[in-house]
DNA sequence: GCGAATTGCTTTCATCTGTGACTATCTAGT
DNA sequence: ACTAGATAGTCACAGATGAAAGCAATTCGC
């Protein structure tokens, strides 16, 4: 008698389902924008907050600091970002959007928008918000597993 | 008036905290099994029917055939699976654990539904029910999300 | 039954990603 | 001031990943 099925494993089935709606995507933002998901968030964020250093990203986005150099180096090569050294810190660059990449900004949110609703259309409200609510417990549930095993 | 925050987009969300866990579980398989996370699955799999095509392993773990076959490939230079060709069909390799892949797999077992509950162990028994079924629905929408821009 | 198409698996190659080392700058303690 | 240590960002390398091509065996259509 066997208590594990890797079907009905957690772990697994929240990889599978981040992979099939990653891949869905990053297929759509690379067709139409021609940018890839690390830049994606850069832009997102950038919209949010007007201007930040990459360290600031790295907070924000939660993704690695090599991630964020490299989309905000690509970002800057297409002209939609602006990098300038912070005033005070000569180590931080402050990173903005130009006009180019409000411009994109402006036309991806729909395309996000609408993705993210044909991706819950099956959803209800209530459960949209629980859903999303317990995402976020699992991935500070996951943070604290990684920290006490690394204590070992 | 923006209607798109990053940090509730639920595409984002999904993501952190798929990338949460993997992160964490990757590195307990592979520091206390020497197992990455591919060669896991197809054991847990190969635990459950015996007996299996790597074609068959694609669609039980929903994995990349050639992730399949490198993951198989390890397993069988570990000693952990025997492949063999299949009597009716001389492409098929038919792959089973051997004793030591049993014996392996029995230690991993408590090991991985340990880590399962304490990556839940702020969850009630219904909540982890709708959890684990909004996975689904949501993986479901994600692929028929991908084949219809596919068609495009 | 013979050639074409399909299927199972492996190999190759191009890309992505994370890690560790490095430079430059900043901060704190003395 | 001077030094030690922290922090911002980049670079270079190595391992992982996936798409495309390749090979071998099988099945299908005529």
């Amino acid at each position: 008698m066997s208590k594990l099925r890797l079907s009905t494993f957690l772990p697994y089935r929240l990889s599978i389902a981040s992979n099939a709606v990653s891949k869905a995507i990053a297929a759509a933002y690379t067709e139409r924008f021609r940018l890839s998901i690390p830049e994606w968030r850069l832009i997102a964020i950038l919209h949010e907050v007007e201007d930040a250093t990459q360290q600031d990203l790295v907070r924000a986005t939660l993704m690695d600091k090599v991630a964020v150099s490299r989309a905000a180096q690509m970002l800057e090569e297409n002209r939609l970002v602006a990098r300038r050294q912070d005033a005070r810190d000569g180590r931080a660059l402050r990173i903005r959007l130009s006009e180019r990449g409000r411009a994109l900004y402006r036309r991806i949110e729909p395309t996000a928008l609408e993705y993210e609703r044909r991706l819950l259309a099956a959803f209800g409200k209530e459960e949209i918000a629980q859903l999303s609510e317990m995402l976020g417990r699992l991935a500070e549930a996951a943070g604290r597993l990684a920290d006490e095993d690394a204590a070992d």
